[in-house]
DNA sequence: ACAACAATTAGCCAATTGCCTAAGTTTATT
DNA sequence: AATAAACTTAGGCAATTGGCTAATTGTTGT
C-alpha cells in the first residue's frame, strides 16, 4: 500500500521554517493571507531593490509557502498552507509531547500525595 | 496601562523560526520535550564533534527554546516553551486570516448563486 | 515603432552559518 | 596529586544569505 499521507520530509521543514526567520518573507505572508498579489505590488511596502525582493520570493515559493504563474508581464502570487500548516503540527505535537509528560508530572504529584497521606 | 500582554518582539520570532530551521536543533527540541538532559546526553545521537554541537545549542538558547543551568561540571538543558507557543500562534494567526478569507469567499458564492436564481 | 512597465538575470560584496581541530577550564574520581 | 570527565574557548574554513547595481527580457500602451 502506498503511503499517501505522507509526513513531511524533513527538508521541507527546514525550508519552511527557514522561509519564515525573516521579518521581510513573514509580511509577505500576511499580506498574502488577504488574497493574491502582483510581484511589485508586494515589494511596494519595503525599501529594498526589487532584484533583493524578489530573492525572498524565490525562498518562498521554493519553501512551498507562496505559489505563483505568470499571465503577461505580471506574475501574481498566492499562499500556500499546507506547508505553514505542517510546521504548524510539527510544533503542536512537541507541545503534546511535552504536555503529556506534564500531566504524567500532575499524576505523578497527584499519587505522591495520597502516598503521603497514608 | 501598561501592555503587560505584549505581543512577541519580530526579533523573538526571526530567531525562533531560526533556531527550528535546522533538523539538528528540531531533533534536540524532540528529545527534550520528553525531559531535561545534560548537554552530552544531547550530544549522543549526533555525528558531530561536541563544539559543533554546542553551537546548536547556544541558537536554541539564545532563541528562549531551550534554558540551562550548570552544576559541578554538568549542564541541563530543558525545553522552554513559550517562545515555541509564540511561533505556533502566529502561524495560526495567518491561518485564521486566510480562511476568514475563505468564508468571504464562500459567503460571497452563495450570495452569487442566489442573484443568479432571481 | 517605441516608450514604459513588470519582472528577471548576472555578478559583486560583507556578514553569517555550520562545520572542524586544538587547546583550555573546571569539577569529580581514584 | 594525578587522571578523567564534561564542557568551553579560540580560531580557521567553505558555503550560504541578503543586500546592491547594471543590464536584459518580454509585454503592453501610444
Amino acid at each position: 500500500m502506498p503511503n499517501y499521507q505522507q509526513s513531511p520530509d524533513p527538508h521541507d521543514l527546514d525550508n519552511v521554517f527557514q522561509a519564515l526567520a525573516d521579518p521581510t518573507r513573514r509580511a509577505v505572508m500576511t499580506r498574502l493571507s488577504e488574497g493574491p498579489a502582483s510581484v511589485s505590488e508586494l515589494a511596494k511596502p519595503f525599501d529594498m531593490a526589487l532584484p533583493s525582493f524578489l530573492q525572498h520570493l524565490k525562498v518562498l515559493e521554493e519553501s512551498g509557502l507562496v505559489s505563483s504563474k505568470k499571465q503577461g508581464r505580471v506574475r501574481t502570487c498566492e499562499a500556500q498552507f499546507k506547508r505553514l500548516s505542517e510546521a504548524e503540527e510539527w510544533i503542536a505535537h512537541q507541545r503534546a509531547v511535552w504536555e503529556g509528560r506534564l500531566d504524567r508530572l500532575g499524576a505523578y504529584l497527584e499519587a505522591l500525595q495520597s502516598t503521603e497521606k497514608e
